[in-house]
DNA sequence: TTGGAATAGTTAGCATGGGTAATGAGTTAG
DNA sequence: CTAACTCATTACCCATGCTAACTATTCCAA
């Protein structure tokens, strides 16, 4: 369900200080938007550990610190989701200590899902656009992706 | 603290399926730094609260739902603004089963305070950008806002 | 070689914020 | 005037964050 919404609305003053707050809450929108809207199946913490385990396997030390959580508190997010089936756990050879957190297929699967589900909200907001506009967005995307990694 | 950033660079195709999903991410994480660099003294939760109270007093009930939470839960959230003095309870003198929640005046110089520092930190991205993108983005933010209320 | 320090992961226990069920006070309908 | 309803709250449980403490393993230096 999505909550419901300041009637407010909000110049767009080209001042910089406008422009700064106005945009800010545009993505804010935006982002809490596709986050209401595609409702996983998994928790935030949850989705967010198994994105990370996308490309390569992890220890649960090194999730911890990307996902600014005490080691603790990945040990029990990691449980939650080899519970579910979603990772797996697998002892390092070279290592008694640790251990590598991996995707299961199953876990891809659904990172997938959520993601094309969010994609699939973005991209039908975007069908009624018109192609200068659409335009406008992509240039805009290169420079917000570049703010947001400044 | 910031979470580590994933490597990955994303391609800007100009399909619409690549535009979604580029400008999805670079909202999620614009949004993603904004709430991380603006550190506030109270509690995501609590914020939402304190903004939606920020025109008129709403009582427990309408806020629960504006909020998408449970009546209790907002009893506890109010029970902790209250308690820190950002909000006050007032009884509705024409039903005496409601009560009024209003912003006192630390609550609304707490709210402004948080909006003028993640406002400072957008602004300060915006900066060093140059006068066509500025354009760019306030082209952007239009479209953006549109599409975030539809 | 071996004993102490460091590191990885976990367990134990606490705080907080979500939920539902039940309660008490107040209002409204019949 | 009573019964049903509504609002807020309380009681209690679950999930997720934390710190402190524990176990197992590895590393290092005497």
């Amino acid at each position: 369900m999505q909550p419901k919404r300041r009637t407010t609305q909000t110049a767009h003053n080209p001042s910089l200080a406008h422009l700064a707050n106005d945009l800010r809450l545009a993505c804010m929108r935006i982002s809490r938007r596709v986050r209401f809207e595609s409702t996983q199946d998994v928790a935030p913490h949850q989705f967010s550990v198994m994105a990370r385990l996308e490309d390569n396997a992890l220890t649960p030390r090194e999730l911890a610190a990307i996902e600014c959580v005490s080691p603790p508190s990945m040990t029990r997010t990691v449980a939650g989701l080899v519970e579910r089936g979603l990772v797996t756990r697998t002892d390092d050879p070279l290592d008694g200590r640790q251990v590598f957190i991996s995707l299961t297929a199953q876990g891809a699967s659904l990172l997938s899902e959520t993601r094309r589900r969010r994609d699939a909200w973005m991209a039908s907001r975007l069908k009624g656009i018109s192609a200068d506009e659409r335009e406008v967005l992509v240039k805009a995307t290169a420079i917000l992706t570049r703010i947001a990694s400044e």
